[in-house]
DNA sequence: GGGCGCTATGTTTACGTAAACATCACATTG
DNA sequence: CAATGTGATGTTTACGTAAACATAGCGCCC
């Protein structure tokens, strides 16, 4: 599988051309190259027209590695993170890169296969010969706990839907505030309680929207009805659906991502439960799709642009200034209303 | 927006421990650190232990930029693409990278804002820069073409869902044969003929899949109904469903992705149409949701691991074998049926 | 017209690592 | 016991780039 500890040998392949080839063809010195590749001024026109066509005839190619090992950085943010099958972690990722592109870094995707502790060790013990200055974290946190001990030292790191912000600089959704609202919009509709399809137990973001739920709740006086788990896939949201159906005083659910909102109402609609008329629902995220389901799902519209443009700078700042910070940022969330959610029926 | 050409200056920062320190510090050569960095033989184990003590102290951590210039390799492959936001790039993605892992090497993001001209050029330009060994570019072909000048020499590119064949090495869903088998299940089923939910123009993918559509209807001598646009978002879908149920005889519906189908299958739904009595509907991807759609979606089956792990596997070999290859690979695909589709209304 | 400053270019050096080569201590062997 | 080999460690060097410093040519001013 892993051939990383194979034997590795300088390649010893025909060597890319350098800037002294380039200075010899050009019959200048590689000082002068150097200076025409980076635009430095106080080359005359002609001799820098000689130097860029013996680039171009030789196809020279400024070689990253010395010019890292010069300037003491790659330009370069790695970003750890367990999967790209879930929106958040995608469109987060989405976020940085261009985040960190419009800040003329580079991103390196560090996945890691399993969130079982060997692999996230494993990934940290490889993280210090990665071509990166910085990290971006993307997991949940009692993991990070396990494998803090092998966090490389001195290394910047920024982590996203966590609860570390006591160590590390968290930038995350306002989950609580967000599922507060979309449970408050349910009970304003007035119904007497919500149900919640939470996401995996070992989700961190999973953990925080349930708590917040039911804070909720009780903070109404509400009766708190038991709480259904599911994976966050479509699937389970279907599997959930068909025993919610099952409870006459199920009138109101709010589900923790909108996939598993999904199959919710598609075992709801087979149960022959009309949404919203006899069952109201709420998602979490707000995907694209969303507006298309059936009905168009009521939501909470996270803002991942926002949490990736705040990781990329908080890490940059933290690059930049050579020093640590800690503390939590929260990105508020909004309400998208749509036709999945109504009064309760008479 | 873009700061990368700002003044760059060698970070003066308190610099980082070299093997150097550790080496002064356990008392032995930089040569005996580098020894056991590498977990060469022949180091006894009190200096080993001595080094290793001394590292831990320091906090050291091996330079790649210095490693990467010895060796002449990053172990890092990069990735430009366009967007995150269609499910075939982000699966692929995944893909890659976790292929990419399992041979250790990282994957390097290269986000290219918008797919114009300028874009892609400066793309390009800054590729040279990047600490990448080789590429692997996801993007529409034509585009890939005007800014071929720019394209660095001396590296090796994998492309995929492109038409560059001749010129590079391409791997690719196999778009034509699962367009296919996906019209010829509707005609199979006794629809009369198949209409056509594409993808935007500028879409190689789209085009293929489009092409196929058509030329497997002339193939069976069916009408060739006009071909409907869409931009693969499910709004775009639910647009064109909203235009199709009015088409009296449009029984089938190809929809070149399972996103657009999800709003077909909203705006069929709210028209009155009844799916898959009144028309049948197959995708394009076979999405995780596509199950949880409402009814659960017949659709073309693509295996983007598969993708992921020729395109890692052949941008590797170029690169070990120092010379570009050729040619397209096909990933074959395969029709999930699921609820959408039955035969026509009688 | 000689010194001064400015501009264009060349030379030296350092970045951190690791291969290649050099040395040294000690054990083995004839 | 001296010659020889062997294993552990140190020294030199090169990777490609770019800052810092050096130099050479030239116009300008008093």
């Amino acid at each position: 599988m892993d051939d990383s500890s194979v034997a590795r040998q300088p390649k010893r392949q025909a060597r890319r051309v350098s800037m002294a080839d380039v200075a010899r063809l050009a019959g200048v010195s590689s000082q002068t190259v150097s200076r025409v590749s980076n635009g430095h001024p106080g080359v005359v026109m002609e001799t820098r027209q000689q130097v860029l066509s013996a680039m171009a005839e030789l196809g020279y190619r400024p070689n990253s590695a010395a010019r890292a090992l010069k300037w003491g950085e790659f330009r370069t943010l790695g970003v750890i993170l367990f999967t790209l099958s879930t929106t958040g972690n995608v469109r987060t990722l989405e976020a940085i890169s261009t985040s960190a592109a419009q800040h003329g870094y580079a991103t390196t995707l560090l996945p890691v296969a399993a969130p079982t502790q060997d692999e996230v060790h494993g990934a940290f013990t490889r993280l210090g010969e990665l071509a990166v200055d910085a990290f971006i974290v993307i997991m949940e946190v009692h993991l990070l706990d396990a494998a803090t001990v092998s966090l490389p030292p001195n290394v910047q790191v920024v982590v996203a839907d966590s609860n570390a912000g006591d160590r590390y600089s968290v930038v995350d959704t306002d989950q609580a505030g967000g599922s507060g609202v979309a449970v408050r919009h349910l009970l304003d509709l007035g119904h007497r309680t919500v149900w919640h399809l939470a996401g995996p137990e070992e989700s961190f973001a999973a953990q925080r929207r349930a708590d917040a739920w039911e804070a909720t709740l009780l903070d109404a006086g509400c009766e708190v009805p038991p709480l259904v788990r599911g994976d966050w896939s479509a699937e389970s949201g279907y599997r959930a659906g068909l025993a919610l159906a099952e409870e006459p005083d199920c009138t109101a659910v709010f589900t923790a991502n909108d996939q598993m909102a999904l199959g919710l109402l598609r075992a709801l609609h087979e149960k022959g439960k009309s949404v919203p008329r006899d069952v109201s629902v709420v998602g979490f995220d707000d995907i694209p799709e969303a507006n298309s389901f059936l009905p168009p799902l009521t939501t909470v519209h996270q803002d991942f642009a926002e949490v990736g443009r705040l990781l990329v700078e908080g890490v940059l700042r933290q690059l930049h200034n050579d020093s640590p910070e800690r503390g939590t940022t929260l990105v508020p969330t909004r309400l998208v209303e749509r036709a999945s959610t109504a009064p309760p029926p008479a």
